[in-house]
DNA sequence: TGACCCCTGGCC
DNA sequence: GGCCAGGGGTCA
């Protein structure tokens, strides 16, 4: 579950399940979620380790480990991490953890989208696509003058370029068309466009969004998880036609920057 | 900047 | 049986 405020709480349950056991046995199959290291590497590096740290940088999650290991996961469109039983194999399991007390930790990903990746724990944050992310609205806030400055020198949609990673770091297309609506801008608008103070709107906008999903049970983070019951909990995303809840106007779609945007026509104007 | 790709699953 | 999907990467 990809945007950050998902991440967030995938951090928050690992950081619950991996705390004070040891891994008794990491195993992986060979896929594409292994890049620069290999399966094997995750399998050998991580038995026996006990979690010291988990990090989350834009959707970026950081493990590390004591003996210096570290773990990058990133869960792309479908990836998440669930404890199960041992004798209970979920769908799509690509990496296990092996924990005390029977259970093991399942990385699943049924689109391969996500990645994992072995490294020293000290170079996490130094990796070049951690280092590539813009500033975290969470972590390190939205310093509205900085955001001004980036989307001045842009011509793209406000909208891509928000969800640019280099520009804030765990915006997807959710959190992008909630900002936006709250906001009252709409997200074709090209970002060096934007005033200083819609600047201002955007920022408190970003994390109003984040915040108000931040603050939920995890049942209810789990927009479309498993099971599906669970509402949709947003103003405006996957409501195109729906009445806008401030106006009453039906709401539009429009794809921008090969995404599927939902916008008011009438409170954000264009 | 847009088009297309990586994949599978769920929905119409 | 198509179309769409919250991620990112590459290509022209």
């Amino acid at each position: 579950m990809p945007e950050l405020p998902e991440v967030e709480h995938a951090a928050s349950t690992l950081r619950l399940w991996l705390a004070e056991a040891p891994v008794l046995r990491a195993r992986a199959a060979a896929t594409r979620l292994f890049r620069a290291g290999d399966h094997r590497l995750f399998e050998q590096r991580l038995t026996g380790r006990r979690l010291e740290r988990v990090e989350r940088r834009g959707k970026v999650l950081l493990l590390s480990f004591d003996g210096d290991v570290g773990l990058l996961s990133h869960l792309g469109m479908t990836g998440k991490w669930v404890r199960r039983p041992g004798s209970d194999t979920p769908a799509h399991s690509h990496a296990q953890l092996e924990l005390p007390g029977a259970f093991v930790l399942h990385y699943c990903d049924p689109r391969l989208f996500g990645r994992l990746e072995v490294h020293r724990a000290v170079d996490l944050l130094d990796l070049p696509v951690v280092r590539a992310l813009g500033p975290d609205p969470i972590l390190d806030g939205i310093d509205v003058a900085a955001l001004h400055g980036r989307l001045e020198g842009t011509a793209r949609a406000v909208k891509v370029a928000i969800m640019d990673q280099a520009v804030l770091a765990g915006i997807g297309n959710i959190y992008a068309t909630e900002a936006l609506f709250r906001a009252g801008i709409h997200p074709a608008r090209p970002a060096r466009s934007l005033t200083r103070r819609e600047v201002g709107r955007l920022a408190k906008g970003i994390e109003a969004a984040l915040g108000e999903v931040l603050g939920r049970p995890a049942e209810e983070i789990a927009y479309l998880s498993e099971g599906g019951a669970v509402q949709n909990p947003f103003l405006v995303y996957d409501r195109e036609g729906e009445p806008c809840p401030r106006c009453g106007r039906a709401l539009e779609k429009r794809v921008i920057g090969g995404r599927a945007s939902v916008f008011c026509g009438r409170c954000q104007k264009g």
